[in-house]
DNA sequence: GAGATGACGCCATCGTCGCG
DNA sequence: CGCGACGATGGCGTCATCTC
């Protein structure tokens, strides 16, 4: 077929009918478009080739060389470098304005030191607690706070590496604690601690006398004291019989004198039936039912025990206080000059006052009032604490001593050995409260021998 | 086998710090 | 100054181990 057609190209007719046809076929619009992409394809690939591109530069530089040419070449570059100062402008102002942040930060930094510093003052930062206490004491905020913490806390655990991370720094926390712990209880034994408990009880209830004392006690501890033939010294006989008393109706029955140092005579018997009495005192009722108030307060034997104290009295000796404090600022001047007074009272037993009471008014109602009690005293009242209650055994009662010495142990328990690290034994405890600097167990003979008799049990 | 003890995890709360 | 974020810490329940 090649060659038939090669053939007949060589006719000339037949050719030009060819290129004819052809040019026909270029004037279809469509063909020409593709012929166009063609071409575009092609120039492409030729500009691959350098020698293309170095054609192309070379018809560039002719086409420079026409001034029109080159005057638009310039415009463009000017208003390209207008651009360019524009940027720089803007990149000057950017940077002025990081000038300001970083001097802004500076000045955070420094206020943020100067808190800092604040924040190692004592006084600021307790206001700043305080101010979040109260803030806290807000219902709705701290619902608001404690939900917000929640979800915080929820997010954080939520990656396992910051679980790992908080049950490490727990750990190597507790381990600081026990070592610490530890170390403090080598060297100092615990009685440091003991002695903590010691001065933090109120010192109103260290005068207080004996009768006063078994008036308010939970437990009395019956035992034989008795003087020996030579020398007199004191001896226990016998067991002691640990007595459970009721409180309440001790109470009930002392007159709620609102006079602070009004005295009856109060007579202790073991029967009520029996004529003899064991102990026969002057009490002051309002001393005993104000001590008797403070361990309701503050001591958990005491409130378990379910006394209960005449409100309306409560109410008016507040009101009493408040007039008494107001008169206290007032005389606080005069106060020191009672000095004098406050010696001739120490001397004189039955006026013992309390350190509380050392007001340049209650010497005098005392002396008002001494002719009033007089025929008190001489009928007086007369207790049987603990008639007709069971006696009970030391040992199935571990608070008896608390109870039985209000005065001395201010109704507060010792701190259990389960509360210390190393435990110590009873004696030790005893020995230290007799060494005490406070020498209210080592003046206290009932409590010696309950305390002889504890250790005899014990062992 | 019962209770004592220690280690641990989870949660709530608190004090402190940083930011707007 | 007030609020939110954050870390420290105490309380409580649980489990494992020890002791009698």
């Amino acid at each position: 077929m090649t060659k038939n057609k090669r053939e007949v190209r060589k006719d000339e007719n037949y050719r030009r009918a060819e290129a004819e046809s052809k040019k026909s076929q270029r004037d279809n619009s469509d063909l020409r478009q593709i012929e166009r992409q063609r071409e575009l394809v092609a120039k492409r690939e030729a500009r691959k080739n350098e020698d293309f591109n170095k054609r192309e530069l070379a018809a560039k530089r002719e086409v420079r060389k026409d001034k029109n040419y080159r005057r638009a070449e310039a415009d463009i570059e000017k208003s390209q470098r207008d651009n360019s100062d524009k940027r720089q402008i803007e990149r000057q102002r950017e940077l002025a304005a990081k000038r300001d942040a970083r001097k802004n930060e500076d000045f955070n930094k420094r206020e943020l030191a100067a808190k800092r510093e604040a924040r190692k003052n004592d006084v600021f930062k307790r206001n700043e607690t305080e101010k979040k206490k109260i803030a806290r004491q807000d219902e709705d905020y701290r619902k608001h706070e404690s939900e917000r913490d929640f979800h915080r806390k929820q997010e954080y655990r939520s990656h396992p590496e910051n679980l790992e991370n908080e049950r490490l720094k727990k750990q190597s926390s507790r381990q600081n604690k026990l070592d610490i712990d530890r170390c403090y209880d080598k060297t100092v034994k615990s009685t440091k601690r003991k002695n903590i408990d010691f001065t933090d009880h109120e010192k109103d209830l260290k005068k207080k006398r004996v009768q006063e004392e078994i008036l308010l006690s939970l437990r009395l501890p019956f035992m034989q004291i008795r003087q020996l033939p030579r020398g007199g010294q004191l001896s226990v006989k016998g067991n002691v019989v640990n007595v459970p008393v009721e409180v309440q109706p001790t109470i009930n029955s002392l007159p709620h004198t609102l006079e602070k140092s009004g005295t009856i005579s109060v007579k202790l018997k073991k029967k009520l039936e029996f004529k003899k009495c064991d102990f026969s005192e002057n009490v002051r009722p309002f001393a005993v039912i104000c001590a008797l108030h403070y361990l309701m307060r503050t001591s958990d034997l005491y409130k378990s025990s379910g006394i209960e104290i005449n409100k309306d009295w409560i109410t008016e000796i507040v009101k009493i206080n408040e007039e008494e404090t107001q008169n206290e600022k007032n005389s606080r001047e005069q106060e020191d000059n009672q000095d004098q007074n406050d010696s001739e009272d120490d001397s004189d037993h039955f006026s013992e006052v309390d350190e509380n009471e050392t007001h340049v008014g209650n010497t005098d109602t005392l002396l008002d009032h001494i002719p009033d009690d007089n025929p008190l005293c001489d009928t007086g009242l007369t207790f049987a604490p603990g008639e007709g209650q069971r006696p009970s055994s030391l040992y199935s009662d571990p608070d008896a001593e608390y109870l039985s010495f209000p005065t001395i142990f201010c109704g507060q328990r010792r701190s259990d050995n389960k509360d210390r690290s190393v435990s110590v034994h009873y004696t030790d405890i005893v020995k230290w409260e007799l060494r005490s600097m406070n020498r209210r167990v080592a003046q206290s003979v009932p409590n010696i021998f309950f305390k002889l008799k504890k250790i005899q049990l014990k062992t």
